[in-house]
DNA sequence: CGTTGAACCTGTTTGC
DNA sequence: TGCAAACAGGTTCAAC
């Protein structure tokens, strides 16, 4: 469930709930996602949560010290692809695959869930917060449109595998990545350093429409998840692309295929997102 | 550098 | 109906 929308619908969610509380004391499940879970027992309870923002998929839990003190460092979250964080009123039932219960002053509890475990959770000082996500690249909300076209044309890959690599742009999973390909017609199989600047200029103002649409419709929980405030994300119902092969391309009427680039299922308009063209081989470039 | 496939772990969907 | 295979929003690592 967890791309940028996803995960800023939770952060959203979460901070309403939490931002001002201190946490009161911690209980711990299964511990296999975390860096260091006794550092997350310790470090916690008497702390207070200055802010949640979001960093491309990573959540950052910012704490101080009880009273007002100086930064206490931070709680970081990826949720993978399963993870959801949470405040919840203490005696509402609990899901399945809860891992991680934070007691807060006023008597809700924020919840980590996550099936699979494939997310991590770590207590950070400042500088290891700055090592983590210092090499990630431009938030897709903010980059500018120069800016963007260099990060695309920085690499020798598929624009598909380009959009996925948080080095590049932060925060853009396999369905946005679909999405955004399908809305600017660029083929997932082209390679992004080829993109013209007016290509790369569509596909930048494409991602950027389709995240903020989907964030004001809370994601695209394809599951059935309900978040703490009871309402499930309604995005996928717009899925143009993912998830929707051998349905007729509601731009132009081909059907919808899927292929695996970057190792992931791509859905893809055959008509409207025309295929790379084959560059001759490197070796006759320059005959003799 | 880039790509591919496997691995991490569990649940759901699909196919025979 | 039952069971097994395929697949899933993410990231990382080894091997090529």
């Amino acid at each position: 469930m967890p791309e940028l929308p996803e995960v800023e619908t939770v952060v959203r969610g979460l901070r309403g709930a939490a931002v001002g509380r201190r946490i009161v004391s911690v209980r711990l499940g299964k511990t296999d996602f975390m860096d260091d879970a006794g550092a997350i027992e310790e470090g916690l309870p008497g702390r207070r949560i200055e802010a949640v923002e979001r960093c491309g998929k990573f959540i950052v839990v910012r704490l101080v010290a009880e009273r007002g003190g100086a930064s206490a460092g931070a709680l970081l979250v990826h949720l993978g692809m399963t993870g959801h964080l949470a405040a919840w009123a203490a005696e509402q039932p609990e899901r399945k695959h809860t891992h991680a219960w934070f007691a807060l002053d006023d008597g809700r509890e924020i919840r980590y869930t996550d099936a699979r475990r494939f997310g991590r959770m770590a207590m950070m000082t400042e500088d290891a917060l700055a090592r983590e996500l210092g090499p990630l690249g431009a938030e897709p909300l903010e980059v500018s449109e120069e800016e963007f076209f260099l990060r695309i044309g920085s690499r020798r890959a598929r624009i598909k595998a380009v959009l996925l690599d948080q080095h590049v742009l932060r925060g853009v999973g396999n369905i946005y990545a679909d999405e955004s390909l399908w809305r600017a017609r660029i083929h997932p199989e082209r390679m992004g350093a080829r993109l013209s600047a007016k290509e790369a200029a569509a596909l930048r103002r494409a991602l950027r429409e389709i995240l903020l649409r989907a964030i004001e419709l809370r994601g695209s929980s394809i599951s059935d998840y309900v978040d703490g405030e009871g309402e499930p994300g309604e995005y996928q119902r717009r899925h143009k692309a993912y998830g929707r092969e051998g349905k007729a391309c509601a731009r132009c009427g081909a059907v919808i295929r899927r292929i695996v680039v970057a190792g992931r299922s791509s859905f893809f308009c055959p008509r409207c997102q025309r295929g790379p063209r084959k560059s001759a081989a490197k070796g006759l470039r320059r005959k003799r």
